[in-house]
DNA sequence: TCCTTTGTTCGATGTTCGTAGAACGTCAAA
DNA sequence: TTTGACGTTCTACGAACATCGAACAAAGGA
């Protein structure tokens, strides 16, 4: 069985500003654009966020569906990049402020590496 | 009874940016502060917006707790006004940044005036 | 061929959110 | 004083959300 939602990203002009905004809306994705924020490729067994396994597949799938994230597999591992220029493009500055903002705040600080 | 929520707004150090992306992640309250982003001040009786009463009453209530607006008694009317140089001054070129795309992908053109 | 690792999906649960209607308080006008 | 306009609050309800554990699937290794 075939599940659209492992493989689909959606175009930048497909990109929603509702559906963006609400996934900026919880602390823990914005902690993960956070760290994803220096533009490198990480794989999800370096993310560490106080949450469960499932949980966080939950909140990559938010991201990866709004357009903030793309994810990648490789064999039974994933890995993970922030769309950095196409939300740039979509949504010139937004990425920015939230990132500014949120390091300001230290929000989503409970996300970490390694 | 003194309700504490007429008349409490966050001051600039207070606002909460979960709350503030939040706050913005409805297309209605978007329409709102498209509305305002002129900066005029509105009573809410131009306000015309696809929902009930109190649910219009929820949603400047929404806005006016994460700090995005501020709320003005006179009588029995209200009149609300952006927080324009609040909000840039606590999260820069975030509500920039979300206007010019709400103006693009036409978000909350179901709130109107008059 | 098993077993481990990795991530997804499926209930289940408790919480928050958007919504509406009814009741209330306040102020102004008739 | 009575009536009407205006906005808030209370209450209720369904939908959406965040969370977890368990079951599942796929790919490599032992």
């Amino acid at each position: 069985m075939v599940d659209v939602r492992d493989t689909w990203h959606p175009d930048p002009d497909e990109m929603n500003l509702t559906e963006v905004m609400s996934a900026l809306s919880d602390p823990i994705r914005v902690g993960l654009i956070r760290l994803l924020s220096d533009g490198e490729e990480r794989g999800w067994g370096l993310l560490r966020a106080p949450v469960s396994k499932s949980t966080l597949s939950h909140h990559l799938r938010v991201l990866r569906s709004a357009g903030l994230t793309r994810t990648r597999m490789e064999g039974t591992r994933c890995f993970v990049v922030l769309r950095r220029d196409d939300v740039q493009s979509r949504f010139p500055g937004l990425l920015d402020a939230v990132l500014t903002a949120a390091d300001n705040q230290s929000v989503g600080s409970e996300v970490s590496l390694a």
